[in-house]
DNA sequence: AGCACGCCGACT
DNA sequence: GTCGGCGTGCTC
């Protein structure tokens, strides 16, 4: 049966599900030869799923136990994944231990992908009435529904012959090649079209036929009008070649000139209308020089570069305001110059207007921006745009690092210890710093970390020698340092000059603010802040009916919500369990702060800013803008409040609370802190105004204290390493987290310690912590153990992976634990 | 992850 | 007698 023919029939396919291997489906003979590796082909997964997979391998190999499926459709006729690209993902896969297809499910944009709101249309070129096939009723149906609808959906389809399910009749007719699935990717990817005009041809060239032009006009001055803007806006007198480019029509209209005459215009051909593809971002033509750098920026980029001669990674650490971003644009800018591609990496929060537009000022057009906020068609068209070379240069946040770079010469990761770096949930969970180190090392390029507070691990590994450590240590234009005041919260409550959470201190010194026109900044670590609401009488408190967690109050909303499954339920008027009256918050959170401000300062603009409140579309953008304007004084916030904004009015910012973030539960919480005040406190006092930094603590003799205010970072970071070295926790160690779920609170735990005590038999007792009820054991009605595994440097970290593996394998044989999850998480954040 | 197959309780 | 609950096992 297979003759010389059928040497190439089958593709191995990766498939964005969460199996583990590939599936080999056949190439049927209208493809073969068309099928390349790379690209992205339709294939029916299952019974009843329709998914996108990509080709790994074509080859000749007919499987011998199963019936290979054939591929429905061909999406791509060239590679839209490199060569590259497959191998960084199944790094990933490999070194973040889950599949491949998760890691292809996290790294194409939606608008790449396609799934069972797959759409069917009628085959664009059999039409089915000349079909050879027979049609049954149900089939007819849907090719009349076709005809009337253009296409249709699994779903619609489904219902239009009254079944739960089309499948088979879509698959039958896909067989008989009257339909086609519908290429909703080229649908969703759909350019923008700008309408143009242009003078027709035979008037743009010639001079005298112009004027000609113009006397016959002269009757009709609402065309001449249109003819005389036009030549205002494209001089085609001296550069005839501009007619080409022409003009958005739409100018006319807004010139308040008149549609109508214009289409006249076109009518008689004088004008001539034509569509042009615009690119989703706006047309930067402009391309400004950079700034040329300080002495200091100088010897920094020196520095880095001099690193570069025999390292392929620098660790840049230079405090805040101290200029690092034009650094970066300096090195940018030569590593285009030479014809590489440059990833820059940023925070998903610090991805302001801010930043991209100065990046955008120098970089023009050639620079894409990636980010989750961006529609699916302007990431699609980011990919698309560096696979065809019109991007060389792209700004963007953690899942940039699966873009189809061709030859990476430099990444920058921006705020290098960022958390947002690392993906939680789901997977894959990887960090796109260390991902990042990875590419460029693939790429043979080079990797620049900044930080003004380097993560432990990073500046660890640059004290070892592993990467290049350049430090800046003056703040750009001789900006001071604030002053840092420590303010004990608890002693001025027993003392009753606390105003409710607020310290007398904290108090006057907004009071001056506010006198001296300056502004402030009140952050509040949204970690643990909730406000929630408690019965006086009975104590109750409203918990998530899913999750092991106090719902949150919302006053702006009467609302009780919970962050991790986002339950919403009403305020109860009176306490659900005695029926009491008196309800009232606890807990203060920034919406509590914002309230209390606004009544101890009632003639201040006080704005709060957190992810309530910037949770619609530029609100972010627009806080900010009010904030520079002067339109706010106070403005109080979260986290997002502490990252690389410049404002020169701010000199004073206040630490709300500080004790929670230093007693949270994890071994990072002391470099949480000292990064996050560092941060914050950077916000105070730019140029002339000396900035002061209030910090309220129950206890200000907490050792961490001293070294904040000492704001030096080297002894933060010996006193640190001495702790982490104490209990072995990294950088002296790698770690990787397990966490055990299931619905059953006590299949958790049995699984959770079946799964220990392997561990603990393979590893040690000493590497092995817990298991442990987390703090929050439920979410979304699962419960929740964990284990952490702490594996010392030297040790095989891979064997680990596989003892853990093996350890899955052989928890999930026994018949109680089916229905238990294991989730693996690598380095943990 | 889905989705179907399969084996046990409350209903026309 | 059936509809439907969700346990479990497979998907080329």
């Amino acid at each position: 049966m297979d003759d010389a023919n059928e040497q190439v029939l089958f593709a191995d396919v990766a498939l964005p599900v969460p199996v583990p291997m590939l599936y080999t489906y056949s190439i049927p003979a209208e493809y073969r030869g068309n099928i390349k590796e790379r690209t992205r082909v339709i294939v029916q997964f299952g019974k009843k799923r329709i998914v996108t997979g990509i080709v790994e391998k074509v080859h000749g190999n007919r499987p011998e136990i199963y019936a290979a499926k054939p591929i429905l459709e061909v999406l791509d006729t060239e590679p839209i994944i490199t060569r590259m690209q497959m191998e960084v993902m199944k790094w990933m896969s490999d070194y973040y231990m889950c599949t491949f297809g998760e890691v292809i499910n996290a790294a194409l944009p939606s608008g790449l992908k396609l799934s069972s709101e797959s759409r069917i249309q009628l085959h664009p070129h059999n039409d089915w009435n000349d079909s050879e096939y027979p049609f049954d009723d149900r089939e007819l149906l849907i090719l009349k529904a076709l005809e009337n609808k253009d296409s249709l959906t699994y779903k619609e389809a489904a219902e239009v012959i009254d079944q739960k399910s089309a499948l088979k009749f879509i698959k039958s007719l896909i067989q008989k090649d009257v339909i086609i699935i519908y290429e909703e990717v080229r649908e969703k990817y759909k350019p923008k079209i700008v309408k143009k005009i242009r003078l027709a041809a035979s008037y743009a060239t010639d001079e005298k036929t112009l004027q000609s032009l113009f006397a016959e006009l002269e009757k009709r001055p609402k065309q001449s009008d249109i003819l005389l803007k036009y030549l205002q806006m494209v001089p085609v007198y001296h550069k005839p070649e501009r007619n080409e480019v022409g003009i958005p029509k739409s100018t006319i209209n807004e010139a308040g000139l008149s549609v109508s005459s214009l289409n006249t215009l076109i009518k008689n051909k004088i004008f001539e209308e034509f569509e042009e593809i615009i690119s989703r971002f706006e047309e930067n033509t402009e391309v400004f020089e950079a700034s040329p750098l300080s002495e200091i920026q100088e010897k920094a980029k020196q520095e880095i570069l001099d690193v570069f001669e025999e390292k392929s990674t620098a660790l840049l650490h230079g405090i805040t305001g101290s200029g690092k971003t034009e650094i970066y644009i300096s090195l940018i800018q030569e590593a285009l110059d030479n014809g590489l591609q440059v990833l820059y990496l940023l925070p998903e929060i610090a991805l302001t207007a801010q930043i991209v537009n100065r990046l955008k000022v120098v970089f023009g057009d050639r620079m894409g921006v990636y980010h989750s906020k961006f529609s699916d068609n302007e990431r699609v068209e980011v990919w698309m745009g560096l696979l065809d070379g019109r991007f060389d240069f792209i700004v963007g946040v953690r899942s940039a690092i699966f873009l189809p770079f061709t030859g990476l010469g430099l990444i920058v990761v921006d705020e290098e210890h960022e958390n947002s770096y690392k993906q939680y949930e789901p997977a894959p969970r990887y960090h796109a710093r260390d991902v990042a180190l990875f590419l460029a090392h693939k790429h043979g390029g080079k990797t620049i970390l900044g930080s003004a507070t380097p993560s432990v691990e990073s500046f660890y590994n640059a004290k070892i020698g592993k990467y290049g450590l350049v430090t800046i240590s003056n703040r750009y234009g001789d900006a001071q340092l604030p002053q840092m005041v420590f303010a004990d919260i608890r002693t001025e409550k027993k003392r009753k000059t606390a105003t409710g959470n607020f310290s007398s201190v904290l108090i006057q010194a907004l009071g001056e603010i506010l006198e001296k026109k300056e502004q402030a900044i009140v952050f509040q670590n949204r970690r643990g802040y909730s406000n929630f609401i408690t019965c006086d009488d009975c104590g109750y408190t409203p918990e998530c009916p899913r999750c092991a967690v106090s719902l949150t109050y919302h006053q702006y909303k009467n609302q009780l919500n919970c962050h991790y499954c986002g339950h919403k339920e009403p305020v109860p008027i009176s306490c659900p369990a005695c029926g009491s009256q008196r309800i009232r918050t606890v807990g203060f959170g920034t919406e509590k702060i914002e309230e209390d401000l606004k009544l101890i300062f009632p003639d201040a603009k006080i704005q709060r800013m957190d992810l309530e409140t910037t949770r619609v579309k530029y609100a972010y953008h627009n806080i900010i803008k009010d904030f520079e304007d002067g339109k706010i004084d106070i403005l109080v916030g979260t986290q997002m409040v502490s990252k690389g904004l410049d404002f020169d009015r701010v000199s004073l910012v206040s630490v709300f609370d500080i004790d929670r973030m230093i007693h949270f539960p994890d071994f990072r919480s002391m470099e949480r802190t000292y990064q996050l005040t560092t941060q914050v406190s950077g916000r105070a006092g730019r140029k002339d105004i000396a900035g002061k930094v209030i910090i309220q603590t129950g206890n200000p003799e907490q050792p961490i204290l001293k070294l904040i205010s000492q704001q030096n970072y080297s002894t933060f970071f010996d006193l640190e390493m001495r702790e982490r070295e104490k209990f072995n926790y990294p950088p002296f160690s790698r770690m990787i987290k397990i966490l055990v779920r299931s619905k059953d609170k006590e299949l958790s735990k049995k699984a959770a310690e079946f799964l220990g005590n392997i561990l603990i038999e393979e590893l040690g007792t000493y590497r092995v912590l817990g298991p442990h009820e987390p703090t929050i054991n439920k979410i979304r009605d699962k419960y929740l153990m964990e284990i952490y595994l702490k594996i010392e440097r030297k040790y095989n970290i891979n064997s680990v992976k596989e003892k853990i593996k093996a350890a899955y394998l052989e928890a999930l044989r026994k018949k109680d634990f089916t229905q238990v999850e294991f989730i693996t998480d690598v380095d943990p954040y």
